[in-house]
DNA sequence: CTGAAAGCGCTTACAG
DNA sequence: CTGAAAGCGCTTACAG
């Protein structure tokens, strides 16, 4: 328990010989209009000082109906770590803006009571505004009770007017197939999660965006589905590399770095050498896996930090910097993130280059 | 912002046909030697749960002088994939206790200025304890500002009346070593950390404690620091196995699992087959890398999730079932928090088998 | 330029 | 059993 009687405004006003209204006016730097001379200011401040004053911000809020602080839940992004960078860079840009996050885990499908208790413990407090971020990119029915300022990150409402931050999964899947074509390949496989993700949908339709722009007619062969994890990266690369003469791939196109983490064992074990018998490119450039790989892994890198910083941008700034897309019939908004691609070793050329 | 004025709970009392001091006492379900009857009960239950009445905890806190608040403050652990467990647990803990974790991230070598800024926060809305949980274990000065209930996890206090918890390292080493000697290995080579870490220099007496107690002899060449990274395995690695025939360790402790990533590698690139050439232990049970070697790692687990846990309980239970041993002239207590063993592998028996 | 007063939404003695 | 009143520490019209 924090001990002693705290140092209020009173105190500090009667130690600088002035009313508490003056105290709170100094101390808040509020000159609009009223003029406090330079002597009373100092008096103020210097008592502040010496007194070590700190200001209660539950009366502050209570009185001023606003509190400066951000509810943040998150739908097991804590325990998701190549997902944390999206709640750092989140409370970077709140402590920047003199706000605090009051932060609210719940589990990857909790329920609407889980939620709603979450969202209640938060409007408890006042949080003058509740961003919900999800650790993997999906579509969600938003809670009714949720206020409508709310704010999705790396998630969609499904319908109401809410905005919504999200990477732009099918650009990202367009150019990491790019990148493979314009290294003179064609035989190229989608080594796809098979959990029926927002981002599964989304990147299919960037891999075969990209293969109608080079007039490559699809192989459904080459569009394999597996677990998103190593085991199912091994398998289904194994599948893959496994197709007969002419009908294997030259290069693989993986759902993430840990599925490509699982290909390039597959590909060991059989004996071929990377990139020059295979090429590959993941998605998320996953710390400690996609720099680690033999030879390192050329990747789509998530953009988690800057959805983070932007959900609280968004919700403090009445007017950001940010380019929304109206989708569907309601109001909800959506806003695309960039995937930048890492280029490192694990692309060579192709038959074709 | 969330619109609309909310319900108060003169809204609740007045719907009820009941004073406000009544409707607080139902509400709050203080029973104490106070009787209401059923009836009233029931009218303003029903009242504030048509009118959807959430309390105004700024209002509750500022009048009873408490908030069911804690001060988390972190220095990295949240851009810290595998500490991140600690967050979760402790976010979890609180909850089940009804309280609310504010989380505050500040960068690892943040100077008492940021600290103190984060601090100033915490203690403006008025939390009732604060925790201090670092990303890696480490030995801190406390700010002079910090209260005296904190209690600090993952960290150890250098001085003042404060409650530490921290990894058993040392018993952890010695356990680890021992499962080497175990199967048979006599030439143990510690694979270290080089930054001068209180984990390096706490595993570093535990090795010695496994050897001693096994009457091996310690051998300089066989301790050898790198950095902790798989680079820093790669490299302090190669040189363990390129040590002349007789001198070359049959069995590797490492530091980390990152350093022991670099080691495989180092192995594999020698042609040498694990376990059976070189057998290894490593330290942290990190997720992706642990889990997923070839072959997987057995390793020592550190208690991330335990940590978080024991810290809330230590904050808000005024006699957690823990054991504080006392440390140095000061007051200080720390709980060493035990790291189990997690077999895998990645060990295979040794020459005195 | 400065202060007295009201009031934010609660809880808590204290009367009745 | 129930309610009127004080007060937590502030901010904010409003007077002077």
């Amino acid at each position: 328990m924090v001990a002693t009687r705290r140092t209020t405004l009173k105190d500090v006003a009667h130690a600088a010989g002035v009313s508490i209204t003056t105290a709170s006016v100094v101390l808040n730097d509020k000159r609009d209009g009223i003029r406090v001379p330079e002597s009373t200011r100092d008096r103020v401040l210097r008592a502040a000082r010496e007194l070590g004053y700190v200001p209660n911000e539950m009366a502050r809020g209570l009185r001023s109906r606003r509190s400066a602080a951000i509810g943040f839940i998150t739908a097991e992004v804590t325990t998701t770590p190549f997902a944390v960078a999206m709640l750092a860079a989140a409370q970077e840009e709140a402590a920047r803006r003199d706000n605090l996050l009051i932060i609210i885990n719940v589990s990857r499908d909790a329920g609407a009571d889980v939620v709603g208790r979450a969202l209640d413990s938060l409007l408890r407090h006042q949080v003058s505004d509740i961003v919900y971020a999800s650790m993997y990119h999906r579509v969600l029915e938003p809670l009714p009770t949720l206020p409508e300022g709310t704010v999705f990150v790396n998630a969609r409402a499904a319908s109401g007017a809410y905005r919504s931050i999200v990477p732009a999964e099918r650009e990202a899947a367009r150019n990491a197939v790019r990148e493979l074509l314009e290294h003179g390949h064609r035989r190229i496989a989608y080594l796809d999660d098979d959990t029926g993700t927002e981002a599964s949908r989304l990147r299919l339709l960037g891999y075969h965006d990209a293969l109608t722009e080079y007039d490559v007619g699809p192989d459904k062969r080459l569009h394999l589905q597996a677990s998103p994890t190593v085991t199912g990266g091994l398998a289904g690369g194994g599948d893959l590399i496994d197709l007969a003469a002419g009908q294997r791939p030259t290069a693989v196109f993986c759902f993430n770095d840990r599925m490509a983490m699982g290909l390039f064992r597959a590909a060991r074990h059989r004996g071929l050498s990377l990139p020059d018998d295979l090429s590959v490119v993941g998605f998320d450039d996953q710390e400690f896996i996609a720099s680690e790989l033999e030879p390192p892994l050329t990747t789509m890198r998530l953009p988690h930090r800057e959805m983070g910083r932007m959900a609280i941008e968004t919700v403090l700034d009445p007017d950001p910097d940010t380019t929304w897309a109206r989708q569907g019939p309601d109001a909800t908004r959506v806003a695309l993130v960039d995937c930048p691609i890492v280029r490192r070793s694990s692309v060579a050329a192709g038959p074709h280059a």
